[in-house]
DNA sequence: GTCTATAGCGCGATAGAC
DNA sequence: GTCTATCGCGCTATAGAC
């Protein structure tokens, strides 16, 4: 099951639950659909028009939920549940053991987050608005964000700047991503492909340089 | 003196010296002011109308120079010279010393070229005419890209798919420019800033997992 | 809460004069 | 080679009925 399903059911089970109107329903699906052709049209090339008959309403209907089609945008990006339930064994693991499952974390939150990193990171600098966002997901410190940083204050490991770090693996993640896809369109992307995670993994820990 | 200036004054003095007529001097003005507005603004958010009152001329002058505003695009990622004067010392060089040597030759190039590789990594998703391109670029070897194949396959250095590897590197740096345009967006970026450049080598050589 | 109808504008592209 | 003028369409957004 992908992780953005888990998060839908979450979502409906808990924070919706006593308010499972009709029009919220009809929200969440404008977002749905409206998220999905950002992230393969991009936020320009979108329209209004496109996005109701999606859904199956009419444009009126979904100015009726959203004030502007600026408004949907930073709805389609705001994560549709919080981080939590995260394990915070970090600090029992040597250098190389948590550098790995910080890396492995932060490419699974990504990979199953695609649409919403993806319209962040491309749209981000035409849209100001949505620069908050982006700054609010990546300074969301993780507790594997938080067991690097404190490793790096004790001089355990060399200091880096954490968020451009991270702004590097994600864009290196994503550009492969989106490489594959224009390659083979076909390629159904349940799980992250082997030669993208392989790569990524020698890029980030040096493989090249190690002999 | 920047690499696109270099390359604008080459091409104006081998490429276009018999055709300086005041019609492709006309064209070239179209394809810079063109590159600029869908480097900062994006493909579909820019309007013909646009780029016609930046350059100073009609809207119809510019469809007499070209087809659509496809032909505009594709014009814009051409680079407007091709690579060459490349040195050839590499064969010379430790394993490290080249790999070091064709990073830095790689983000010299992006950075001096970054409107067009802007272009081609945010657009090709949605221009199947431009992958054709990108993928012309990435596989354009230079004297350093058959050097670190050489080495690859006589086993010298770990095998990897280049062109994954460079997608990653390239799709990291410029992430980490626009991030960094984002938040400082009066820097006067002539040269690579330098915390990009040192996070960017510490993930390509894996400082972090190397102690 | 959703619809039909439409306002008002800007888009890509072209015709035809000079 | 460049202009002015304009076509026809699609866009975001809204008014008003149900």
């Amino acid at each position: 099951m992908l992780l953005t399903e888990v998060w839908s059911c979450l979502m409906m089970d808990t924070h919706h639950s006593n308010k499972q109107t009709k029009g919220a329903i009809t929200k969440h699906k404008i977002i749905v659909e409206a998220r999905d052709l950002f992230y393969r049209q991009g936020f320009a090339a979108t329209s209004t028009a496109q996005i109701a008959k999606k859904v199956g309403v009419s444009e009126a209907a979904l100015y009726k939920h959203f004030k502007g089609k600026m408004a949907l945008l930073l709805a389609t990006v705001e994560p549709e549940r919080p981080h939590d339930q995260e394990v915070s064994y970090f600090s029992t693991l040597s250098n190389l053991d948590l550098l790995g499952a910080w890396t492995e974390q932060l490419i699974s939150t990504v990979f199953h987050n695609r649409p919403q990193y993806t319209i962040i990171f491309s749209e981000s600098p035409r849209h100001p608005e949505l620069s908050e966002n982006y700054i609010r997901h990546l300074h969301q410190l993780t507790n594997a964000d938080k067991e690097l940083l404190t490793r790096m204050d004790k001089g355990q490991l060399p200091k880096l700047d954490l968020v451009l770090f991270q702004v590097g693996i994600i864009g290196s993640f994503l550009a492969m991503l989106t490489h594959k896809r224009i390659y083979e369109p076909t390629l159904n992307l349940q799980d992250i492909p082997e030669d993208i995670r392989h790569t990524l993994i020698s890029i980030v820990e040096g493989k090249l340089f190690q002999q």
